[in-house]
DNA sequence: CTTCAACTGACATAAACCTGTCAGTTGAAG
DNA sequence: CTTCAACTGACAGGTTTATGTCAGTTGAAG
């Protein structure tokens, strides 16, 4: 045979998944046992590798020795900071809002709970926690958020920002905003800015701002410009409450 | 031409995005005026529709009539429910967790100034906050989470469960198993317990478990089958620490 | 230098995915 | 009954993606 894929078999992301899983023992794995064990090419392994070390995940390989795991990944729940209960309560809260009703009314409970138990315990949790949050997404979700850090201190401080902005046609725009407001979608994050150039309230997906330069000068509220009258501006565009 | 795709155009999700962002009017929209818009075909559009409430969009069509959101989805800052803003803490976590540590340095930093922030503001947020969250991510991610409420549950409360397993090689397996520990790895969870088919520690894959059922029965730690046996027994796999 | 195994780039191909066309059905309103 | 527009299923043909093969290169260890 010369080339082609073999068969459906496994997705690839299910066997991102498995290989993490084979990793965690801690042990050197070299390529061609790992590929006889998800039954692809070492070829296809050295891919998967190289996504996953994209991903984040700490594994490493090394010529002529294998790939081993350079870091644990599986903390038992004892070692959980603050942080990952965080991250576990925020996971848990977006997971149940994004799909139906009846999962998120479990989400919001149990984020209630966690909250509950929180102020409890000041020391480490007590074993029997059963919670634990790993951080891989297998996504390049990167590229997007680029200027979050940016523009989340743009709209803190009232920054006037000079941004380049690639629009859905394919057009490449600089203008002078004032952001207002940021808006998270779930996969896209947008910005909410009075436009000097449109001389009106624009929304920007910020994964296509190209780049943000902080003109240094801060904006004051002007009539018709400020984030009350952005809202106002949306109400009146919409027929709810 | 008999079919195929037009040209590369724009992504399916980024058109998904788009049409809420038309929609978001409130007003009523036609398949054939959207897909006039976005430029694809009315069945497209059909068929994006049926993405869209499959996500869980509020989108409604009504023959004869057109399509239109039944409920506000974009909601000013004002309205943020405390729900939300822990949603976006959360979200602000994972999203800088799960990419390169200058990123999740930031969000980590978001998070803190959130927390600081939020004690102040104990009646509805200023205007001028800033950020809001809309919960949708056009994946299907519904089913693989449909039985956590009830392990979560288990978990708790040392239920004894009677589980199907379907494995990675496509077997189906009934076994009685006592949850320890979940693990979300940002893209599934899993479920380890002590399985008493194998009378050993086991990990599930959670979008994996076919039926749960509650056997009504409680477990009590017995040695060799507890959950702090069973974090020793992940460590004693592992080099580290 | 040889061996080992990670790594890389180019290419071919098969599977999966997306979309348009066609040929209907359905439900509401007039 | 007619009209409108949502909806469905099947099919065809394109695009994208995943993968295997091939032919190398590289770095470490012996």
């Amino acid at each position: 045979m010369a080339g082609g894929r073999k068969q459906t078999g496994i997705r690839r992301s299910d066997r991102l998944f498995d290989l993490i899983q084979i990793l965690r023992d801690g042990k050197l794995h070299k390529a061609r046992d790992l590929a006889e064990r998800v039954e692809v090419s070492e070829r296809t392994i050295w891919r998967d590798m190289a996504t996953l070390k994209a991903s984040g995940v700490p594994v490493e390989g090394e010529r002529g020795v294998g790939y081993m795991i350079t870091a644990p990944i599986t903390l038992p729940p004892m070692n959980l900071t603050m942080g990952e209960l965080e991250a576990l309560h925020l996971a848990v809260a977006i997971l149940g809002e994004a799909t139906d009703p009846e999962l998120s009314e479990n989400a919001q409970s149990l984020a209630a709970k966690i909250d509950a138990v929180l102020p409890e315990n000041t020391g480490p949790p007590a074993a029997g926690w059963g919670h634990a949050v790993h951080p891989f997404a297998f996504a390049d979700a990167r590229a997007g958020f680029r200027h979050m850090p940016l523009l989340r201190q743009a709209v803190r401080d009232r920054k006037v920002l000079r941004i380049t902005y690639l629009s859905l046609t394919g057009e490449s725009s600089t203008r002078l905003v004032r952001p207002l407001q940021l808006d998270y979608w779930g996969r896209v994050w947008t910005m909410s800015a009075w436009c000097e150039k449109r001389a009106g309230f624009r929304t920007f997906r910020v994964d296509r701002i190209e780049t943000v330069i902080d003109t240094g000068a801060q904006f004051k509220d002007e009539p018709g410009k400020t984030l009350t009258e952005f809202i106002a501006y949306q109400k009146a565009n919409k027929p709810f409450q």
